[in-house]
DNA sequence: TTCACATATGAACAGATGATCAATCGATAA
DNA sequence: TTATCGATTGATCATCTGTTCATATGTGAA
């Protein structure tokens, strides 16, 4: 791979940039809760749960989209224990898994509106 | 799109956790800043950026990818005013534009690693 | 002007993503 | 047991994404 010839000026600011960027894992999981987040669907969903303890068909409703929809994107965020839920006879719900998530959201909607 | 009985049951909640979901416009802009992040490769321009001014072969050289790639993906900040850049010559030089992005990476680091 | 270099851009391609539909699972009630 | 309902899963498919490669800008130097 080519680079440019002032490669060498700025090599003590690579450097520098380079030993601040998180470790992999960091980064890795950073990018993982981003873009969990990136998606308008499992936005609504996960803003949906920050208010209140909801079962599948509820967040349908909420989100505008299918049971099935939700269900897909339930998994998503269950892997990346974002939330979790517990069974009620026929019904589960589903809650945020912590309150990371929501002051991240919250924060970032002052980010935007500002 | 059918919905499941229990609906009635937890109606109030639903409308509740509707009322609470952020306007259209918000979540749209949410969910595009959480997708600019969302790829390693901008986190990695993003977080490099929040440390220092870098020209784009710096960028290329910290994130481990070619200048075309780079440059690509500093349009999609550009887009979103996530990133300015002054021009110097032939180099053009990329800063955060504010630091909003800044502060939320960090925030978001802090909770990724708890 | 002509050349070289840093950057930007467009086309094209492979891989990822999210919705839909059908089938299935788990739990309760008859 | 069987039937029903809420939820999950797998397959499919259209769409989106990010990289690569080739080409085009824009700037400064010769």
């Amino acid at each position: 791979m080519t680079r440019c010839q002032e490669k060498v000026i700025h090599q003590s600011k690579v450097v520098q940039a380079t030993n601040h960027l998180p470790d992999p894992d960091t980064l890795q999981s950073l990018a993982d809760i981003f873009k969990a987040l990136s998606d308008p669907s499992r936005l609504k969903i996960v803003t949906a749960l920050a208010v209140c303890e909801l079962c599948v068909c509820d967040l349908a409703a909420v989100s505008g989209s299918s049971e099935s929809a939700v269900s897909h994107q339930l998994r998503i965020l269950r892997n990346l224990k974002i939330v979790r839920y517990r069974r009620e006879g026929k019904i589960v719900f589903y809650r945020l898994d912590d309150d990371h998530v929501k002051s991240l959201i919250s924060q970032s909607i002052q980010h935007v509106q500002e």
